[in-house]
DNA sequence: CAGGATCCCTGGTGATACTG
DNA sequence: CAGTATCACCAGGGATCCTG
């Protein structure tokens, strides 16, 4: 009974279903893949990588990964000035998630 | 350098892109672990647990999830008709993936 | 009960241009 | 190099109605 309720709970999550339409979108597993590639990447780096996606695209993001504290943002005094993305703990165990689920998917 | 090549590939692969924006949608968790809640479901017996999702939306995920060979589709001779859905051994294994998914995403 | 057929709408994404 | 700002489009999903 308690399990059925937190089952019923589960399916009917609004964090979960929040958290799921933030993260799980059409660029999410070519970027995550992307930054498990290397221990830093630039932003044009990860966007040289995948075909296709746009800066406007890839930065919206790469915030929403930085919010979900599953990426950190390093900025480097250099000139010009570099800025390096890696994952944060979290977002390795994210990485793993997705490294199965393309696993899966690609078949 | 073959590491890297097949990390691109990887990345931009049709197959992975196209099966990704097929199954995970937007209802994908709910009807998944809805699925994963007993051997056995019936149509309004998902849709009933799931808040908010109708007829049509929930008809064409299990379509889908059928052309993917996750779900298995039963009909059996009763009055009225009754359908049943339950996964296949390839949907069982999605089901975990989705699983953990989920766990990380509510936290 | 288990869907199919229509019509409609919104938000994710693309294209382009611009900045320090 | 690393983005931001606009504008526009289309497909996923919602609402409603219908059938065997």
């Amino acid at each position: 009974m308690t399990d059925l309720i937190s089952i019923y709970d589960l399916i009917n999550n609004k964090k979960l279903r929040k958290n799921y339409d933030e993260m799980m979108r059409q660029w999410t597993i070519p970027i995550i893949i992307s930054l498990g590639n290397r221990e830093h990447s630039g932003f044009n780096q990860i966007k040289n990588e995948i075909n296709g996606i746009n800066s406007n695209t890839l930065s919206k993001m790469l915030s929403i990964f930085e919010k979900h504290d599953l990426v950190k943002r390093e900025i480097l005094n250099t000139k010009p000035v570099k800025v390096r993305y890696s994952f944060t703990y979290r977002g390795r165990e994210f990485y793993k998630i997705i490294s199965s689920l393309s696993d899966f998917l690609i078949e």
